[in-house]
DNA sequence: CTAACGAGCGCAAACGATTGCGTCAATTTG
DNA sequence: CAAATTGACGCAATCGTTTGCGCTCGTTAG
C-alpha cells in the first residue's frame, strides 16, 4: 500500500505514480488513468509523514490554550477547528493549564514537530521567551490575549469598547460605587480590561478606590474569594463587573454564600457571555459574540498568512454587545 | 540542527550521535559525553517526523469526541491530554460535530496519519465500519459511546446505576408520573440510559406512557422543543430526568418560558453534572463524576494497552454519585 | 533526410532519523 | 606469540514520498 505498490501495478515508476496522483506535470492521459485506477483498486492513501519529511510542510497547526475546560477556549477551538479541517489542515492540541512553564514546553514541542502555523492563547508569555522558541519560524496569531506587534496576526474581543459598555450600563441603573474583578495581569486581553475599567471611571466620574480593583487568579474558586473580600469592605460596592465568565460566576457562588441578593444588593455584570447565563439565578447581563468567533477568525488570520509569509500583521477586534438579563438589574420579562 | 551535524561537531557517525542521544548500546563514556555536548551546544532537537518514519510510531494520539464546545468532553479531553502529555504523547483532536459521516472521515484521517492510538467518543459507529476503517490497524479505547467487544478498552459511566439513583430519588420524593429526555439512540450510552429507564421505572411500578420518553437530539434546543411537547400533554409529567446536560438545560429553558417552576410544577434531575449546576435556577440536582475523570481513565487504559498488543480488552465503568440540589424538590439550605 | 525540439517518463537524490551488521583495534586466552 | 573474543564505532539500508535532471522517443521544421 506505499506509493510504490501502485506504481508497480500500474507499471510505471514511483515518479510517474506520485506525479499522477497530484496531477502535475504532463503526462499521457493513459498513464494517468492506469495509476489512478491502480491507486482506487489498492486503496492507496498516502502516508502524511513520508510527504511532509520530503514538503516541509505538515498540514498541521498547533494549539495552545490556558484551559480547554474552560468555556470561551472550548468555543474557540471548536470554531477553529471546523474552518482549519475544511482547509486540510489538523489541529494538535496543548493545554498549558495557565501554567507559562507548560506554555512555553508546549510551544517548543510543537515548534519541534515544524507545525505548519501556531494558534495561541498566551497564558503571559513575553516577547523575549516568544522570539527564542517561536520567533519567524512558525507563523503565529495569537487570540484573546495578544503580544504587541508580534506573530503574523492577532484576534482580541474589543476590550475597551465591552468595558464601557458594561461599565456605562451600571451607571445608568444609578450605580456610583463599582468594583472590578479581574485575573492575573499577565496577558493583554487582562490588561487591556483593568486599564479601561480605570479608563471609562475615570470618565464617569466614579470613586473607585483601589480597594474596587481585585485582581486575582481567572478561575472560580479565586473570583469568589475575591468576592467575598469585597463584600468585608466597610463601604462595599454596590456592583461588580467581572473580567471573566469564570470570574462572574464564583461572584455569584459567594453572593449566594453569603445571602446577597443579585441584583438587588449587588449588581453584576461579566465580561464573557455563557451558553447558559440566560439559565443562572439571576440570569446573568453580560457582553456577547458569537461563540467560537474568535478562533474561527484566528484561523481564519492564519489560513491566510500562510501562503504570503511577507503579508502584513493583521489585527482583528471581535465586537461585542449587550445582552442585558436580570443580574445587572435589568427587569426580566419571562420572555 | 540536524542529527549529522550533532554527529561531525562530535567527531563521530551519525549512527553513534543516535546512540549516544538515546541511550542505547555501549560506548566510551568520552564519546557519548562529546555528542551530549555537540547537541547542547547547537541547541539540536530532534525531529520528531523523521524519526516516526523510521520507527513507525508517531507518538500521537487520536481524539474524536461529538463536540469539543459540550462541557462533557472538553473536560474529558482536558483529563485525557494531561496524562497523555505525561507519557509523551500529544492529542490529534478530531471534532465530528455529531456527524456520522465527518467522524468517519475523521477515523480515516488519524488511522492514515499513523497514530498510535484512538481516544473515541463516538457518535454511533457501527462494527462494521469501525473495522473497516479502523480495524486493529491502530489500537482504540471507546469512551462515553462504546461499541461491545470492539477496540482494546472502553470506559464509559455507570449508566444502569445512575439512572437508578436519579429514578429512585425522584420516587422518595413521591412522583409517579416520571419522564424521560434522551438523545438520538446512536451509541450505547444513550441507549443504555433508556434501556436502564425502562427498567426501573418498571421495577417501581411506574406509569410510563411511551408518550414520557422523548428521544430527540443531544443539544439544548431538542431538548427544550421536547420539554414543550411534554408540558402539552393532557396528563404531563411531574418530574422528567435528562440523560445529558444540554438536555437539562434545555428543559430548565422551556420551563421558564411557559412559567413552569421548578421543582414545585416539575421535578428535573440531570444525568451530567456541570461546574455551574449549583448557580442555575434553581439549583440542579444531578449525578457528579470526577471532571475528566472519563477521559482520563481512557487515556490510562490506552497508554497500557500500547505497550503489550495481546492484552484482553479492558472495561471501565466510571461509578456516580448523587449531588442533590433544589431542581428534584430537595430543600437547599443556603450552605 | 537530418537537426532541433518537446512531451512523457524514469533515475536517483534528497528529507532526518534508526538500526542490523560488519570492521577494526585492543584485550584476553591458550 | 598466535588466536579468539569483545567492545566501540561506522557503513549503508531503510521508512514513503517528492522532485531536479536527464534520457528516449516521436514529431516538426529546415
Amino acid at each position: 500500500m506505499t506509493l510504490l505498490d501502485v506504481a508497480r501495478r500500474a507499471g510505471v515508476s514511483a515518479s510517474t505514480a506520485s506525479r499522477a496522483l497530484n496531477g502535475i506535470g504532463e503526462m499521457t492521459p493513459a498513464t494517468r488513468q492506469a495509476v489512478l485506477e491502480a491507486a482506487a483498486e489498492l486503496r492507496y492513501v498516502p502516508f502524511p509523514l513520508a510527504r511532509s519529511l520530503r514538503t516541509r510542510h505538515t498540514m498541521t497547526i498547533g494549539f495552545v490554550v490556558p484551559d480547554v475546560g474552560a468555556g470561551f477556549y472550548a468555543a474557540s477551538l471548536r470554531g477553529a477547528q471546523h474552518t482549519l479541517v475544511d482547509a486540510g489542515y489538523h489541529i494538535m492540541l496543548m493545554d498549558s493549564e495557565r501554567d507559562l512553564e507548560e506554555e512555553v514546553a508546549a510551544l517548543r514541542t510543537l515548534v519541534a514537530h515544524r507545525v505548519d502555523g501556531l494558534l495561541l492563547a498566551t497564558t503571559g508569555i513575553d516577547r523575549e521567551t516568544f522570539e527564542r522558541e517561536v520567533g519567524d519560524r512558525t507563523p503565529c496569531v495569537f487570540f484573546d490575549g495578544v503580544l504587541d506587534d508580534v506573530g503574523v496576526g492577532a484576534v482580541s474581543p474589543d476590550n475597551l469598547g465591552g468595558i464601557r459598555i458594561l461599565v456605562e450600563h451600571l451607571v445608568e441603573h444609578g450605580h456610583r460605587r463599582i468594583a472590578f474583578l479581574s485575573g492575573a495581569q499577565t496577558e493583554s486581553s487582562g490588561r487591556e480590561r483593568l486599564e479601561a475599567f480605570r479608563l471609562v471611571a475615570g470618565e464617569a466620574g466614579l470613586n473607585a478606590p483601589d480597594d474596587y480593583v481585585r485582581l486575582c487568579d481567572w478561575d472560580t474558586g479565586s473570583g469568589r474569594a475575591a468576592t467575598l473580600e469585597l463584600l468585608a469592605l466597610d463601604e462595599s460596592p454596590t456592583a461588580v463587573v467581572a473580567a471573566s465568565e469564570d470570574l462572574a460566576l464564583g461572584c455569584l457562588q459567594a453572593c449566594r454564600e453569603r445571602g446577597v441578593e443579585i441584583p438587588r444588593d449587588l449588581a453584576l455584570v461579566s465580561f464573557d457571555d455563557c451558553y447558559f447565563a440566560e439559565l443562572l439565578a439571576p440570569p446573568l447581563t453580560a457582553l456577547r459574540a458569537p461563540a467560537g468567533e474568535t478562533g474561527r477568525l484566528a484561523a481564519e488570520l492564519l489560513l491566510e498568512a500562510l501562503p504570503n509569509p511577507g503579508a502584513p500583521r493583521r489585527e482583528e477586534r471581535v465586537p461585542l454587545s449587550l445582552v442585558a438579563r436580570a443580574s445587572c438589574g435589568c427587569p426580566m420579562d419571562q420572555r
